[in-house]
Formats: C-alpha cells, structure tokens, sequence
DNA sequence: GGATCGCATGTTATGATATAACGTTCGCGG
DNA sequence: CCGCGAACGTTATATCATAACATGCGATCC
C-alpha cells in the first residue's frame, strides 16, 4: 500500500481497479454487492475526497436510487464494515478505500485547508497504540488515527 | 504522564490539583478562566468519563449557568483550544485533561461495552505519523488517535 | 407450489450534535 | 467618559444519524 491523495494518477484506473477487486471480495465472502452499495462506492471513488452522508445521498436522489439517509447510511455502514470504504472521525463523513482487500491500519491526513483527504499506511502509528493498549490490558478492536493540517499544495499556496 | 483511566485513584484530590494547574496557566497565559468554563471543567472531572455538549449542558442548566447550546460549546471549546479537555472524535464528546499543562499528544482507549475512556501517552504513535505525514510534505497541526475495544474490567466480564 | 425465512430496501419520524448571527454586558485602557 | 474587545445570552437553523416499521424478493424446505 501507498499513499494516495494528494498526487495525481490516473483516475479512471483506480476506478475501474477498486470497483473489480470489490466485486470480487464480495463474491468470495459471499457478500452482496448491490445496486445501491455499488453505485456509492462509486459515488466515492469518483469524488475522490471525504464526502457526507447526506452528499452521497444527494447524488442517490437524483439518479432514483433513494431519496431518505437510511439508504445512505446502510450503505456506508456496509462499505466501511468490510473494509471497502473508511470513516473520517473528524470530519463526520466518508472515503473510498485505496488498498480494498489489503489488510491495513490506515491513517488520514487531513487538509484543514482544501479538504482533501489522503490515506497512508499507519503500521507503525498502529502498533505503537496496540502495544500501548496491551500493556493495560485493553483489547483493541479498531483503530482511528487521524492527522488535521496542511497539505503540501496548501503550504505553498498559504506560506 | 501516565495513563489513567481504569484504575481506581483518590478523585477528589485530582479534581483539585487539576484546577488548581488549570487556574495557574490561565493567570500565567492571561486566559480568563471564567466561572462558566470553571464550572464545565469541574463538571468534566467530576464525572472522569466523555460526556456529550448536551450532558454537560444539562448541569449548566440546572445550576442556572446557562441554557443554550452554544454556551456549552463555548466553554468546551476554550478548554479544548487551550489544553484543558480533550474532544473524542469517536463519541462526539469531551473529557478533561489528566495532564493539563504537560505538552503531550494524547491516545483515547474508548470501551465499547462500558464507554470508560482512558487517556494513555501517545507520544510513539503521534511520532510515527508526524514522520510519515513530514516526509509527505504533510504540515500536521493536530493528530486524534483513538481506539475502540474492551477495557480490562469489561474484557473480564465479557469472556 | 406454497410456506417461511433472511436480507436488503423503502419510508416516516425523530433524535443528537453543532453553529451562524446578532444583541448585551462588562472590564479595561485611552 | 468613551471605545474596544472578550465573554456571554438568545434565537434560529443547519447538519449528522438512527429507531421503528413496512415492503419486496430470492433461497430453502417440505
């Protein structure tokens, strides 16, 4: 895994990519991966930035897809529970997954400036809060680790 | 700073030492510690777990203190912007310090099953991510690192 | 085939969290 | 005394999230 967001690449790709690899996932866990749960994970990869629930619901509404927050919250509870999109604590709102299938403790940096979102490997963060955790006997179950600054472009631009 | 959260310890002697450090940097940085953000630090220690703006609202209230939402948020926000508390992105909530004044880069150990939060040193996972963000070209201005699982009481119980 | 069940979805209503905007008070320095 | 800035009071509203119940639909069992 490697970090994204904030470079350039090519976008379509990644699309097509993370869409196959989810598909797949859901077939072998014996998922379903519907028309709705689809169409939103698309409506993140696109955006390609942490979207609100109700902007992706906004998007639902116009195609016909549904048109009251349920139907977005389930499903995002369903992308995020199995690994296909993340939740961005600070910002009550949701990304699409860069490295769907890899196992991987993911970190956010977060531009306070533009709002772009990127995710980068948070190993090492992880296992030093996990080691923390376990010398007081505490079971972790899911991490958050998120960082809220300025991008690179940001610092140009503002320096 | 040590990790406090799980323990049993003398409350009533750390409310005190925790105001009284809280009131000297106050005098000492020319921040005024008015009797509202006094009194919703109190209610913080007093109660040692995340409370919600609303629950802290709510003893406002009833002591006459203010009604409105954005008197709590107000004085959550001072304490949060200068130090004093701590906001969980997790529980949209607030806990006071347990080390106000120290510099330090705070780990919530949040129990899903008992909502107790622990406040554990983080300085190892904040490093690994300011390193990781750094060699991004990533400026970070706050870092929120949060686990969710079973603390030590609740693991025992539980299994 | 039809009964039944599980799971996803549709819909209504409401709950929970947060802030914009503007007015008032009060202490302090000019 | 006046002007200023910081805190506080109040109204209104924005934003985020879920409880609860109804509907549809394919899989399975007999």
């Amino acid at each position: 895994m490697e970090t994204k967001g904030f470079e350039h690449h090519d976008h379509h790709h990644c699309i097509a990519t993370s869409l196959r690899t989810v598909e797949e996932a859901c077939k072998a866990q014996g998922l379903q991966f519907t028309p709705v749960r689809r169409r939103v994970l698309e409506i993140l990869l696109d955006e390609h930035r942490a979207m609100g629930a109700y902007d992706v619901l906004d998007v639902l509404r116009k195609e016909g897809l549904g048109s009251q927050p349920p139907v977005a919250y389930r499903a995002l509870d369903f992308l995020v529970a199995n690994g296909f999109a993340h939740r961005i604590e600070r910002l009550n709102a949701f990304v699409a997954c860069t490295a769907p299938g890899e196992r991987h403790a993911p970190c956010f940096l977060i531009c306070r400036a533009c709002s772009a979102v990127a995710e980068t490997p948070g190993r090492r963060a992880s296992d030093a809060l996990r080691s923390a955790a376990g010398e007081l006997g505490f079971k972790v179950e899911r991490v958050a680790i998120e960082a809220e600054g300025l991008c690179p472009a940001c610092v140009e631009a503002g320096a």
